[in-house]
DNA sequence: GAACTATATTCCGATGTGGGAATGTAGATA
DNA sequence: TATCTACATTCCCACATCGGAATATAGTTC
């Protein structure tokens, strides 16, 4: 992946929040919508731009489509140290902290962290 | 500067590679052209569309215009951390280094380090 | 002032992007 | 099989961007 083709894919407001979520693992859409609160043709299509470009994968899980970073070990250098960058930016940042509060507070109420949407999960699903 | 900004000015490769030179340093537009082998337009355009976002700053001297990166001190968090980032990842990029190469030539051939285009200085001019 | 140099701007066309409304689709559920 | 849920895709429009040709401008030199 070229360098510029990273930027390109970081100098979208909406990719950038993306992204800052999934620095803190893996997520389905859902989420995105609720957290960003955004419509959800709107969120789909930036997913679907990252993925194209291969800053994220997904995984069908039943209904819902899980999205994650790259395995770390598979991040070239310079997305290593540009997800890095956007990382610690993101930390000053008052709508980036805002997503990731609300992100929190998602995780209590809708999936443990670490069992997304799994069928072995408490809950039937996803009700966030 | 939001930091979206940020990412936009680095979106195009010509604009990473101006500024991956005034990393090392001011550098008039003759300098660009002839290290980049770009036309003349293509690189005033790119110029005016970091210095209108405050990416670089220009001043005239004599018919040269000289741009530089805004003043360490007046960078943002977020500016510092990207050209940082910017900075390492060009060190690893083939073209990028191709193109401080050809600058180091260009300083021996035609500008003493500090010294651009000052009317003092020993030549009449850019030779470059 | 005329000519020249270095650079910026304008005009134009091609292309990409972002957004929303509507529609399609894969898998689950009944 | 029919329906529902979660998500993706298509179609369309508005708009920004990129590039080059031509032209304009600021400053220098003669």
């Amino acid at each position: 992946m070229k360098l510029v083709q990273i930027y390109q894919c970081l100098c979208d407001e909406t990719r950038l929040r993306l992204l800052n979520l999934l620095l803190r693992g893996p997520l389905c859409v859902c989420h995105f919508q609720s957290v960003l609160d955004e419509p959800q043709v709107k969120i789909s299509k930036h997913l679907g731009y990252l993925k194209a470009r291969g800053l994220v994968t997904a995984k069908r899980s039943g209904n819902w489509m899980i999205y994650s970073l790259p395995a770390e070990r598979s991040r070239t250098v310079e997305l290593k140290a540009n997800l890095a960058c956007l990382q610690d930016c993101a930390a000053g940042n008052a709508l980036f902290k805002r997503d990731l509060a609300r992100l929190a507070k998602l995780d209590l109420a809708c999936a443990p962290v670490g069992a997304l949407h799994e069928k072995s999960a408490a809950g039937s699903g996803c009700d966030c």
